[in-house]
DNA sequence: ACCCAGGCGGGCG
DNA sequence: CGCCCGCATGGG
């Protein structure tokens, strides 16, 4: 059939979900002009066009494997969500209200365990802009090449652990990593040798958690960040300086409350959830503050 | 020049 | 436990 590459959506706005700071968006590449995305998986370049507005839309996809690349900006964008059941559990005040007013379509974005962790590791007391820069020097330094059917290069993929498991604090340095570099590789070892990301999906959120917090490098927030895009646990609530802010200013008063106080807030406020109201709030934060 | 960024590990009390 | 500090790097 003539649109087998072409995947119907609703609810769904590209330009918000790739603006708001998710590991495909680190490092893929993304044309506003033309709401078109481009990203490498091990062994596709997948290009991804959106027509239409975000009540009704459509998906165009461009690759070599269409059927997969369609399945793949599926899964990612988890199109297949109840989004409207989830924006009525998440909508308890107008802080909330106006974020889904202003993001409607926004997807919390499921991504591949270990390029999940790679990035928030590198996301740590960093910002976007840098995050994106040194994924991207990663990408370039460390990338495997993406070939079409004349074993041309079209692209590369995000390393795998196993090959940053091969690279030296030394190389990550030169990517910018800074103080992060030896975690990265740290990382690498441990989820190549000693630790299967890909074993834990079954896993329930809290267990989930509890195990990547063994990764070092890996702490509260970007246990959480792995937990919400690399194995879609919505429950999952990072707190990072935006949110710790925004919770503050809208939820208390201006008055500063711990992390631990904040999770439980969080919890019991907006329960299943609870990273996909994170998002929202994270996004307006992080674009209006100040 | 100074401050900040999707925090974390380690050390100390 | 909780608190506090240093940490690499580039952009505003």
């Amino acid at each position: 059939m003539k649109n087998q590459d072409v995947l119907q959506t609703s609810v769904f706005n590209m330009q918000h979900t790739v603006e708001s700071a998710q590991p495909l968006t680190f490092y893929g590449d993304y044309d506003k002009a033309k709401n078109e995305l481009r990203y490498a998986t091990s062994k596709d370049f997948i290009t991804v066009k959106f027509y239409g507005n975000t009540t009704k839309g459509r998906l165009k996809v461009k690759a070599i494997n269409k059927s997969k690349a369609i399945a793949d900006v599926s899964k990612r964008f988890r199109l297949s969500d109840n989004i409207n059941k989830m924006y009525d559990e998440i909508t308890t005040d107008s802080i909330i209200a106006n974020a889904v007013s202003k993001y409607r379509g926004m997807r919390v974005t499921l991504n591949d365990p270990w390029e999940t962790t790679l990035c928030f590791i590198i996301s740590q007391f960093n910002n976007v802009k840098r995050i994106r820069l040194i994924t991207r020097n990663i990408l370039e330094s460390f990338g495997v090449a993406v070939l079409d059917e004349n074993e041309k290069q079209m692209a590369k993929s995000l390393p795998t652990s196993r090959i940053l498991s091969e690279a030296t604090e030394k190389d990550l340095l030169r990517c910018g990593a800074g103080y992060r570099a030896k975690y990265i590789v740290e990382a690498a070892n441990y989820c190549t040798n000693n630790f299967d990301l890909y074993k834990l999906r079954n896993l329930d959120y809290h267990t989930l958690k509890n195990e990547l917090l063994t990764i070092k490098g890996v702490g509260d927030k970007v246990a959480d960040c792995i937990a919400l895009m690399g194995y879609g646990k919505l429950e999952a609530f990072p707190i990072d300086v935006w949110i710790k802010r925004t919770l503050e200013r809208h939820y208390f008063k201006n008055r500063k409350k711990n992390i631990k106080d904040l999770h439980k807030f969080a919890e019991e406020r907006w329960g299943k959830y609870a990273g996909f109201a994170q998002q929202y709030l994270f996004h307006t934060a992080r674009l209006k503050w100040i």
